[in-house]
Order: structure tokens, then sequence, then C-alpha cells
DNA sequence: AATCTGTTCAACCGCAATTAC
DNA sequence: TGTAATTGCGGTTGAACAGAT
């Protein structure tokens, strides 16, 4: 026994949106807020998907968005970032205050996804003799937390795991949550209820793969510092002595520390 | 002016994970 | 606990537009 049947789709709209559409969406989710997409449909009489009315607002409608006019700072992120992370676009977004998973994947494919291609090919030639220079694509584990008990679990799971892993706190368009690095929820919108964090895998890299990610001015390179959220650690890493005197000496645990952690690391 | 070709980007689709019943 | 709905993500499509021929 589940829940009851989906309504229809028949009869939905599809393609471009109108202004009045917008309109109704924008209208509704001011007055409701976000989430139970489906409903929109439902209680405005909007011809559309729960799905479309999600990524319209996502995308398109929501008042922090910016859209063109993407920095060279920004396009210099998103090329770490991918580096690192691959086609992560939502991570990669949530890295770029008011940037959507959309319009960086777009943004790649039309303008940078070449311009990589090419330097890696230049590269390539240049370095044709080190065949291992290579770099490597993390991959994250996304955890959705809440302040429930389950969630503390989660989190406790990975700061007992020796595996310990990089909590990348998301930029969620939704909330502004964040984990502090002692494992404190943050919250500044108190009717948010729930936030996302992405976890890298330690044991999924070592530390020459990390180092070949040039980190280097990450956080720096990014020119809205308001909107920055730091890179944090495990409690764990702050613990293992293979890290702990150099973080603790770096006073920081965000990203800015790392090239100098990792240079004194490989020393 | 008409047609062709390439580019951009909003929107759709399918899938997997999560949530609700 | 099983099943179905919902949500979120990444890949893909196609309409609109610009520039070339």
């Amino acid at each position: 026994m589940g829940r009851s049947p989906c309504c229809s789709k028949e009869g939905l709209n599809k393609g471009a949106w109108t202004a009045r559409e917008d309109d109704i969406l924008r209208d509704y989710i001011t007055l409701h807020g976000e989430g139970r997409w489906r409903n929109i449909s439902k209680k405005t009489g909007l011809m559309r998907s729960g799905k479309s009315c999600r990524l319209r607002w996502l995308n398109y409608l929501r008042p922090d968005i910016k859209r063109g006019n993407i920095s060279p700072d920004e396009e210099e992120l998103i090329i770490r970032l991918h580096k690192l992370l691959g086609n992560r676009w939502s991570l990669i977004a949530g890295r770029l205050p008011g940037r959507t998973d959309n319009e960086i994947k777009n943004y790649w494919n039309t303008n940078l996804v070449k311009r990589v291609q090419h330097n890696q090919h230049t590269t390539n030639i240049s370095a044709n003799s080190s065949p291992n220079n290579h770099h490597r694509v993390f991959k994250t584990k996304a955890i959705k937390c809440n302040q429930d008990s389950q969630s503390h679990h989660k989190i406790q799971h990975f700061k007992t795991n020796p595996d310990a892993a990089i909590v990348l706190p998301m930029n969620d368009h939704n909330n502004n949550k964040k984990i502090e690095s002692d494992h404190t929820y943050s919250n500044s919108d108190n009717n948010s209820s729930d936030f996302r964090v992405d976890l890298i895998n330690l044991d999924d890299f070592s530390f020459s793969d990390l180092l070949n990610s040039d980190f280097s001015d990450l956080s720096a390179s990014n020119s809205d510092h308001h909107h920055q959220q730091p890179l944090v650690f495990t409690e764990e890493m702050l613990q293992d002595n293979f890290w702990t005197a150099d973080i603790h000496d770096h006073s920081a645990s965000d990203l800015n520390s790392f090239p100098s952690i990792f240079e004194s690391r490989r020393e």
C-alpha cells in the first residue's frame, strides 16, 4: 500500500514558460515557500508538472539568482571544481552563489569544454613523457541531514569512520545552513529543517591525487567572500596525527590552508 | 532576401535516491 | 516492510537566434 495514485500527465503544458505562468509560480512560492512541487499545479491551476515548476523556479525565478556574465574568477573556479569533481554540476553550483547547476553545465559545454580540452591537448604534448601525470575526479557521497538523531548518527558515522571524509557543506539555494568544523549546526533559517552535505571518502584517493588537483587559491579565486563557504573537516581529520599540528598551526580549517598544509606534508 | 550552419540555453527525460504511506 | 510518489541530478534535445554563404 503506497501513496494515492499520481495525477495524469495528460493535458500538462510543455515548452517555454509564459510570463503569466511565471507570475503564478512566483506568487505561490512567495506565499507558501518551496517544496511540494506537485501541489503547485493542483492549487494554482498551472498546467505544469511538479518537475517543471521546480526547474523553472530553481533555474530562473529564484530572487537570488545571477544569470549570465560569468566572471573570470567564477570561470576559473568552475574549471578547478570540474577538475576535482567531474560533472557534479549541482555540487559545483553549490560553490558559486547565485549560479544554477543548469547554467554551469551549459556554460561548461558551450564555453569551457573546448578551452579545457585544448589546454589538455597542449599540456599532453609538452608533458608527453609523464603518462602518469593525470588528475583524478573525486567521487562524493551526498547525504541529507536535519537536526534529528538519525542525522546526528549519519554524521557520527563519518566522524568515527577510519576513512575520514571531507565535508563539503552545500551552499544550497534552499537554505543557508552549514556544518561548522566542530559539527554544531549553524542555522540561519529556523524554518528550514534540513540540509545536504557531500562527503569525500578519503579511502578513494591518495594525497598525491589531492595535490594534483591544484586546490591553490580555490577560495581566494571567488570574489564573493560573503557567500563563500569554507570546506571543513571531520573531527578525526583534526585529530589525526598526520594532520593535526598543521591544521591547528594554520588556525583555519578552510581551503586557504590547504596548499601550505599539503606542501608541508610533502616535505 | 533566402537558405544553411553553428551556437546558446531553457526545458525535458530517465534514472536513482529518498520519502511517505 | 514493501511499494509508490516525490525529489534531485546529469544527459540530452530542440527552439530561437546569429552569422555566413
